[in-house]
DNA sequence: CCTTTTATTTAGATTTACCTAAACTTTATT
DNA sequence: AATAAAGTTTAGGTAAATCTAAATAAAAGG
């Protein structure tokens, strides 16, 4: 199964769409999701149905099939260790890497991607806290997987970032907040689900529903 | 200047054959180095002349410009690079390497290219032998360019490999010659232009003129 | 210098991955 | 249930990078 890396890039989106809950992929979601317009998913679509990577029927979506989710995750594999490397080896930052690792990925090479793991030390999950699926295709579950928005809890570490933009890194690097972070919850505001937070030595500060959505905790 | 895949791989290629001397490339030898057809290197001709990359007439055959040069100077800085990583940190050897680097260094970014470089020490050769230009597109000559077959000398050592094919690169590791190595000729056959050579502690063995081609080196 | 051979270019197709605009389905709203 | 709105697909096009076959130019050989 030989893909292009327009085809790549299309099923591990398809991938991330499912994980993050959508029963069937829409076409307008995939669209957006691939900054691309709807007619040129459909036609992607088809290929792909074609290559038996997803399952699709018009107008009802779609899903990736078992050969589908192999491939997602091997791209994603490479994706993630790639910016592992990047931080670790080349010292960048956790908002630097991601475009890099977009075109890192589809350099297909299974000998690399094993030997690039070996020699970061086979890492589990990536700079934004996600797992990193090993050679046979397994993937550790998200070590969690609640936003920060949603936990009652008022001490919390910060175990991932689910939005890897740019943007929001840079803002949470402004905060202080990265993987590890312990935070307290000093106030939930009702009002527009605002939270304020604080990191031990630091002032207090409030953060957004935007960004605490982003933010994926657990209890400690 | 933002060049696809396909014209960095042109550029490169058009470099590679003016440094072996070709005064101006043509279309026929380029379509060969890329194995492509002619037609199609008549129209991405076209295309790198009206980009100003290269200098172009109907017939005349092709010459990079001064941009050219610098964006060959780019691409071959990060093929290289990638090379040595692969080399010495992935425990790749050197046969193994020229196709991946064929892919790696398409991803542009001068902040990795030259993490990279201070990663790996700042090399001045590739695993070939070849130089790595600076991160200012500065390429220090090849440390020798003669080959064994031009040379008189008796005692010489290996400094680079011109073909990097894997049949090559395998030969000479099934001989024990690698960067380095240093040979004793023994007899030089003018009937086919075959060299006997001996390596300290080894048997010697007789070399073919096309391999003898390829084989960089300087006196000892 | 004329002719044959070789090299190169043009013309016309093809494939992939897009796009816009129009048509059609599905879903939501009165 | 009818209609409006939203989502999706089709039709028809474009641009990049290829190709084959035919035409044309340059080079080589007598
Ligand atoms: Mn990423
Ligand atoms: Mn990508
Ligand atoms: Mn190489
Ligand atoms: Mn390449």
């Amino acid at each position: 199964m030989n893909l292009s890396i327009a085809e790549e890039n299309y099923i591990k989106s398809i991938y991330k769409l499912e994980e993050e809950g959508q029963e069937a992929v829409s076409t307008n979601a995939l669209a957006s999701e691939l900054d691309t317009k709807p007619a040129s998913v459909t036609d992607m679509a088809k290929k792909l149905k074609e290559k038996k990577l997803i399952e699709y029927e018009k107008y009802q979506g779609i899903n990736l099939t078992a050969d589908g989710k192999k491939a997602a995750l091997s791209i994603i594999r490479r994706h993630r260790l790639w910016e592992c490397f990047l931080v670790d080896k080349l010292a960048f930052s956790w908002e630097e890497v991601h475009e890099l690792a977009e075109e890192l990925e589809h350099v297909r090479s299974e000998k690399m991607t094993n030997r690039l793991s070996e020699f970061l030390g086979n890492p589990q999950i990536d700079p934004h806290g996600d797992p990193i699926p090993d050679a046979q295709g397994k993937m550790g579950k998200p070590r969690a997987h609640t936003p920060l928005h949603k936990t009652k809890a008022k001490r919390l570490e910060v175990v991932a970032v689910s939005d890897k933009s740019t943007a929001l890194l840079e803002f949470l690097n402004a905060k202080g907040i990265r993987l590890g972070t312990q935070l307290d919850v000093i106030e939930r505001y009702e009002f527009d689900n605002s939270i304020e937070l604080k990191i031990r030595n630091q002032p207090a500060f409030t953060i957004s529903e935007q960004v605490s959505k982003n933010i994926m905790v657990k209890p400690i």
